[in-house]
RNA sequence: GGAGUAGUGGCCGAGUAGGUUUAAGGCGGCACCCUGCUAAGGUGUUGUGUGGAGUAAUCUGCACCGUGAGUUCGAAUCUCACCUGCUCCGCCA
C-alpha cells in the first residue's frame, strides 16, 4: 500500500512512477476522495466535540437537579446529523482503501523502464551451458524413463499439472529441499520456519496477493482460508499487526512449503514436465530490515540464493526485472534463471524482491526507530531459495549423461545417499 | 461439536445500579536529581491511529478498553452477533 501522505505530497512523482509501470495507471482518483473524505472528517470531528462537551453537560446538570430536556433534544439532533455524516466518511474510507489497497507498489528509481520481459537487463551470468555431443533430452523424458516422476498418475490423483513423485525422485526432491534448508540456516544465518500452508484473507491481504489476484489462488469453500502460493505470505506476516524493536532487526528466516497456484491464464504454458505445476515445493527466503538496510539486505538474499546454484554448478544468469514486468508489491526485483536445455534458454527459478514499506504499511509491521522513538514500518524482502521442482528439473537436464544416466551434484550426495540416477 | 469462563495501554492489573475516565495502581522504559562508584532512593514523564494550525520546535480536534452492529442525550461499563484464549465433556491423527 502506497503511503497516502506521499501521494498527497508528492502527486506528479508518484503518477510518473506508476506510468513507468502501466500508462494507465494513476492516483488521482484517490486524491478527489482523500480531499472529499478529510472535509468530511473535520465536520465530523467537529459535531463529535460539540456532542461530547454537550453531553458532560447534561451529566453536570442532572446531578444538579435541573432540566436537560432541551439540551437533549439539542444533542439528539446533532447526533442524527453525525451519523449523516460518518456513513458518508465511512464510505469514503472504504473507497480510498480499497483503491490504495489495488495500487502496486512504485517502482524503484533503478528499476529499469519498460513493458515487459523483453525490457529485462541481465545483470550477470555465471557458469557455462554444457553442450555435449550427444542429444539432451527434457527432463519428462528422463523423469518417465527412470519412473521418478509418475506424470499420468499425478493428474488421474488431482488434475493436469499436479505429479506424482516416487522412488528416488522423492527422495531427490527432499535431498534438494533438505540441502537448502541447510545451507541457508547453517551458512547464511536464517531462521528456519515451518508455517501453515493455509492462511486467512488479512494475511492474503498483507503481502499483496488480495484483494486482485484472488482467481490466481485455491480458497476453501467453508472458511476464510486460503492454500498458499508461496511461503512469502505466512512467513512476512509472521509479525503482522506488532511494534519490533530495533535490535531485532534485520529478521531473517527461511521456509520450505508447497506452494499452490491456480495458474488462471496459463493455459497452453509450459505444459509439459515440472516447470509449471498447480502444486509445488519451494524454499523461501524472507527478511524484515530498517528502510536504511534493504537494499544492501536485497542484495545479500540474492546472493545467498545465487550461491545455492553455484554450489549446485548449474549456470545461471541474473537479470534486473524491468517496470512492466515486475510484480505487483516489488519495487525492485532480481529474477535468477537457470539453464534448461530443453528450452535452450534460462528459466526462472528464483525471484529476488525488494517491496521497500509497501507490504509493512498493508500488513502493519512496524518497528520502533531507536532515534526518533517512534514507530516506523519496516521495509520486507522474500526470495525463493530456490524453488525445488525446477531445481530437480535443472540437475537432470544439466546433469545427464551419455547413457541416460544423471550425475547428482556432490553437494547433494550426502543427502540422497547415491550418486547417480 | 457441547457446556462454562474470560479478552483493558509495552507488560501486570483496577474500573459495570452508563455521566467532565485515555482510562487508578504497579512493573518496565525515558529524563533529571541525589550519591566518590555501583546498588538503592527521589522527582517528572510515558500509547496508537487519523485530521487541523505552524518553516519548525510545538500546539490542537477526533477516534481507539478483542471485532462488528445496536440501545442511549451520553457506553470500557447495557444488548446482539462474531473472533480468540482457558477449563470440562465428546470425537480424533
Amino acid at each position: 500500500m502506497l503511503d497516502i501522505r506521499l501521494i498527497r505530497e508528492n502527486p506528479d512523482k508518484v503518477n510518473e512512477l506508476l506510468k513507468r509501470r502501466n500508462p494507465d495507471l494513476s492516483i488521482n482518483s484517490i486524491l478527489e476522495i482523500d480531499a472529499q473524505r478529510r472535509k468530511i472528517q473535520a465536520q465530523a470531528d467537529d459535531l463529535r466535540a460539540k456532542r461530547k462537551n454537550m453531553s458532560q453537560k447534561i451529566g453536570v446538570m442532572k446531578k444538579n437537579g435541573e432540566n436537560t430536556d432541551a439540551i437533549q433534544e439539542e444533542v439528539k439532533q446533532t447526533g442524527e446529523e453525525i451519523k449523516l455524516l460518518e456513513d458518508k466518511e465511512q464510505e469514503l474510507d472504504l473507497q480510498q482503501k480499497n483503491l490504495l489497497l489495488s495500487t502496486p507498489n512504485i517502482p524503484d528509481e533503478t528499476t529499469p523502464i519498460g513493458s515487459s520481459d523483453a525490457d529485462n537487463v541481465e545483470i550477470k551470468k555465471w557458469g557455462e551451458p554444457v553442450h555435449p555431443s550427444f542429444e539432451q533430452k527434457a527432463h519428462w523424458d528422463i523423469c518417465t524413463a527412470k519412473n521418478i516422476v509418475d506424470f499420468e498418475r499425478g493428474v488421474k490423483l488431482s488434475q493436469s499439472r499436479f505429479s506424482l513423485y516416487r522412488g528416488k525422485g522423492a527422495q531427490l526432491e527432499r535431498a534438494i529441499i533438505n540441502f537448502f534448508l541447510d545451507t541457508h540456516t547453517k551458512e547464511h544465518g536464517y531462521e528456519e520456519i515451518l508455517p501453515p500452508v493455509m492462511v486467512n484473507s488479512s494475511a492474503m491481504t498483507g503481502t499483496g496477493q488480495l484483494p486482485k489476484f484472488a482467481q490466481d489462488m485455491y480458497k476453501c469453500e467453508e472458511e476464510d482460508l486460503y492454500l498458499i502460493p508461496t511461503a512469502e505470505v505466512p512467513v512476512t506476516n509472521i509479525y503482522q499487526g506488532e511494534i519490533l524493536n530495533e535490535d531485532e532487526l534485520p529478521k531473517y528466516m527461511t521456509a520450505y512449503t508447497p506452494c499452490f497456484r491456480r495458474e488462471a491464464g496459463s493455459a497452453g504454458k509450459d505444459t509439459r514436465g515440472l516447470i509449471r505445476q498447480h502444486q509445488f515445493n519451494k524454499v523461501e527466503l524472507v527478511k524484515l530490515c530498517t528502510p536504511e538496510t534493504s537494499v544492501e539486505e536485497h542484495e545479500k538474499l540474492t546472493r545467498n540464493a545465487e550461491r545455492i546454484l553455484e554450489l549446485l554448478e548449474l549456470p545461471y544468469r541474473r537479470v534486473a526485472l524491468s517496470t512492466g514486468d515486475i510484480g505487483f508489491s516489488a519495487r525492485k526485483c532480481f529474477d535468477l534463471e537457470v539453464w534448461l536445455p530443453s528450452y535452450n534458454a534460462y528459466k526462472e527459478i528464483s525471484s529476488c524482491s525488494n517491496f521497500g514499506d509497501f507490504q509493512a504499511r498493508r500488513a502493519n509491521i512496524r518497528y520502533r526507530n531507536k532515534v526518533t522513538g517512534k514507530p516506523a514500518f519496516v521495509h520486507t524482502l522474500n526470495g525463493s531459495g530456490l524453488a525445488v521442482g525446477r531445481t530437480f528439473a535443472a540437475i537432470l537436464e544439466n546433469f545427464q549423461n551419455e547413457d541416460g544416466s544423471v550425475t547428482i551434484p556432490k553437494v547433494l550426495r550426502k543427502y540422497t545417499l547415491w550418486d547417480v540416477l
